[in-house]
RNA sequence: GGAGAGAUGGCUGAGUGGUCGAAAGCAACGGUUUGCUAAAUCGUCGUACGUGUCACAGCGUACCGCGGGUUCGAAUCCCGCUCUCUCCGCCA
């Protein structure tokens, strides 16, 4: 959510945020509503102000007596009262509550404008589009596929979208897993295990519910949800708590499974690896103090194009548009990697910045030792990077006149080889 | 899954209906003192929201695991839930 005060004092600022995400949050309603909910605080507490003194000052009667029978009776009216606005201000709480986290985060000055994919900026494009030869098809066009990719037996086994990984596709999954963590490691950034189920105040806290409650898998019996991304616990790590100014900037990342019920998405890109419901991926998590956290989204992209410029991948990197950026973030930057296969770029990666978005809604702070205050931490987080993309561009892009798939280098020693043969 | 115990401020821990936001100790911070270290001593020492201020201050309200209830009044009584610990069972 976004800052009060900023919603209060400069609502044409917010609204005009608003407008560039394209978003649709009526912000009227949103500060009517908030007005309304601070005049009945005020009546609400006028009350129990009153009832309390009355209450000190009763405890001073001897009990029983005419005066304190007196007070008693004037003060059931009173309590009645408060009971009646309270409930009045609890419902109106609730509402208010929504509109306020109906509040997008606002974009950054330098995010362009845009309403669509067509508004986002190519900021850069790294490594030579090779040109496409006869022998280059899309991956799942490959006819020795179901050797490392079985759709058919994911779908039987539990659904489409579930497809199993064998015998070298399994290896090329999993060395990619290791590729990314042991790279992590290298550029410090301290590994965390996760699990793979949040409760519903972590799912609130990074912004998946409420909107987005139809994207995650659920459990029947215990109200948990399948985490979309290790984003989602990680981020949550650090719920509630004040950290203190010199643990500042912590950098973690988190490999998992990711579960998406992509409800909705039809027809597009849906072939093959492309758009599946599980996923590997390893995540970036960087919390970080609020002057730092524009640079530090900087070197977080820097990282992730570094995976991709140690496989030997063609990518470009874009600045998301407003009207393309997601929800929560200020600034975002996407890597999509060229497949030459399918002539597409594919997106691996979205490093963004939250700035004090998310850590306002999980409660994340720090001591400023300037302010002596709480502050919120500004929070980022990154792929870095999702496997299924990667491993299709490694099998378009690899691919050879023999239809073998040539790997780069710095996977031989995780695969124990240096190419997949086709047969 | 069965039986029991518990949940209070950064920590330890008092408090069983009425100036309790909450004793005491520890830790932390600021000052004084001692030749250093250590000790002693005085003071400060929760968060959120509302109000107010240029900004402080101030004022008000809420918060003793969470949610409801009883009462003029609840940390304290009642009900439901969650979590933690101990013991037993089951299990990777």
């Amino acid at each position: 959510m976004i800052d009060l005060k900023l919603l209060r004092e400069c609502p044409d600022d917010v609204r005009a945020g608003i407008a560039k995400k394209r978003n649709d949050c009526d912000l009227d309603t949103v500060l009517a509503v908030d007005e309304e909910r601070r005049k009945l605080i005020a009546e609400v507490e006028t009350l129990r102000s009153r009832q309390k003194a009355a209450n000190i000052e009763m405890a001073g009667l001897p009990k029983g007596s005419p005066e304190f029978l007196e007070k008693v009776k004037e003060l059931k009216i009173v309590s009645a009262e408060i009971k009646e606005q309270d409930s009045k201000l609890k419902e109106l709480d609730l509402a208010w509550n929504e509109h306020y986290l109906s509040v997008p985060n606002l974009p950054d000055a330098s995010v362009p404008e845009g309403s669509d994919e067509s508004g986002n900026v190519e900021i850069k494009q790294w490594g030579d589009i090779p040109e496409k030869q006869s022998y280059h098809i899309p991956h799942y066009e490959l006819d020795w596929l179901d050797r490392i990719l079985d759709f058919k037996r994911g779908t039987k086994v539990t659904g489409a979208g579930f497809p199993f990984f064998v015998g070298d596709g399994a290896r090329l999954a999993r060395s990619l897993v290791s590729f990314f963590l042991d790279q992590a490691n290298e550029a410090g950034i301290q590994e965390v295990a996760v699990p793979y189920f949040v409760n519903a105040a972590s799912a609130t806290a990074t912004g998946q519910l409420p909107d987005k409650e139809g994207q995650m898998y659920q459990t029947v019996e215990d109200e948990l949800y399948a985490i979309p991304t290790a984003e989602v616990p990680l981020t949550n790590f650090l719920r509630d708590e004040i950290l203190p100014e010199s643990d500042l900037p912590i950098y973690r990342c988190a490999y998992s499974a990711c579960f998406r019920r992509e409800a909705g998405s039809y027809g597009k890109d849906v072939r093959g690896l492309n758009r599946v419901h599980q996923f590997d991926k390893v995540e970036i998590l960087k919390w970080v103090k609020p002057e730092t956290s524009f640079e530090e989204l900087e070197s977080l992209r820097e990282y992730a194009e570094s995976l991709l410029q140690a496989l030997g991948l063609p990518y470009r990197a874009l600045l998301m548009c407003g009207g393309d950026m997601g929800f929560s973030q200020t600034k975002q930057y996407d890597l999509e990697v060229w497949a030459v296969g399918q002539q597409k770029w594919l997106e691996v990666s979205s490093c963004s910045n939250f700035e004090s978005f998310q850590s306002r809604r999980a409660r994340i702070r720090y001591r400023d030792s300037e302010t002596g205050k709480n502050e919120f931490v500004h929070t980022l987080n990154g792929s870095g990077l999702a496997v299924p993309r990667v491993f299709v561009a490694l099998l378009e892009n690899g691919l050879q006149a023999d239809g073998s798939v040539k790997l780069p280098e710095a996977l031989h020693s995780y695969m124990g080889k240096d190419r997949i043969d086709c047969s």
